[in-house]
DNA sequence: CAAGGGAGTAGACACTGTCTACCGCAAGGG
DNA sequence: CCCTTGCGGTAGACAGTGTCTACTCCCTTG
């Protein structure tokens, strides 16, 4: 069996989510990621032959550990959909502001705008929970858009708020009255 | 006069905003601005301690580019202000979509991040304004609030829009359904 | 037992940002 | 008039990076 082989692919990739965890993204160099690991800077190449497609298999844990957090707090389903949203929303929240580094890392430009890296695949699960959920909440208006919306409303959120913007524009230090703002925007008032 | 000496400094923000908008971010290397300058890579040091000042600068030209364009289209302010958020946000995507290196630059975390730097200064005006037209479109609510979550809004979409994310989401081919979804989301759907 | 290939090493290469020693040259003071 | 000072820029060094390639084990297979 290759188990110690291919047992570098994914001790790489744990490396690479407590490096980002821990240090930030900017720490997440080829090398320093090797080093930490135990083998040499030309090791990693047998199994990402660039450094691009580590890092994409780190942010894809990312979206993966976002996605099963969502269906952990989600449960098995109970409550009305628009506060399975509002829970969904309020988990990605939590996990962009606290898990800072690897959210931005599942955002990078080079890393989302390559269509080789395969990276927003790995993002549709998710989404598609949040267009399924927003159908449910609001059938009489187009689910893929409405959610689209709201999904560019909630990561502008989390990004805003990462590096202050937000604080100085609205003056608040709590992010709950933007979510409930644009959960209110896109989804309606009602049933709160 | 030192008009030989500080001319450089701004050379060296031209060369910059010429590279990122025909190159793309990654080619804005201290050394390869440097170079199109016509200077030793040791030059910049002069004006720009380190490379992200550099960087900084000419991000600040584009948040500059940005108000300018937008006090442009606005003109003198005719419209409801309702109208005038619309065709704020549609210059604001316009930008995004149109010079994508510049708007990567302009919201890079490094940047942004950073109290030194002061780009989050350089964004407020065009924010600023924003807050404003929203203030005076709805008076009812909390501007700052409705504003924030707006501005987070369009920021999302623009980029999501510019990987493909929302294109795979949604299925559409032009982000102005999901423009007015925004606007009528954040500010109602009256007076259109 | 011999051949082959997967897995990892080690060194080179070009490139990056930062630091430091140096140089030319214009302006100002004795 | 000469001499010094300092500004604007050069050039080289240094550590670090990603990629490429030659090489070495060692296990598997014939």
């Amino acid at each position: 069996m290759t188990e110690r082989g291919a047992g570098l692919r994914a001790r790489l990739v744990d490396v690479g989510v407590e490096l980002v965890t821990t240090e930030g993204v900017q720490a997440l160099s080829l090398r320093e990621i090797a080093r930490r690991a135990g083998v040499s800077h030309g090791a990693p190449r047998r199994y990402f032959p660039t450094h691009l497609e580590l890092l994409s298999a780190i942010a894809r844990r990312g979206f993966e550990d976002l996605a099963a957090r969502g269906a952990a707090t989600l449960g098995d389903g109970t409550g009305s959909p628009r506060r399975q949203v509002a829970t969904l929303g309020r988990v990605y929240l939590d996990f962009a502001l606290t898990h800072r580094g690897m959210h931005e890392l599942m955002f990078r430009h080079d890393l989302l705008e390559s269509d080789t890296l395969g990276l927003r695949d790995a993002s549709l699960p998710v989404f598609g929970l949040l267009v399924d959920l927003v159908g449910r909440a609001r059938p009489d208006v187009d689910a893929r858009l409405v959610a689209g919306a709201l999904l560019a409303n909630l990561y502008g959120i989390a990004q805003l708020w990462t590096w202050g913007s937000l604080q100085l524009t609205t003056g608040a230090d709590d992010v709950t009255p933007l979510l409930d703002a644009a959960l209110d925007a896109h989804l309606g008032r009602e049933d709160r």
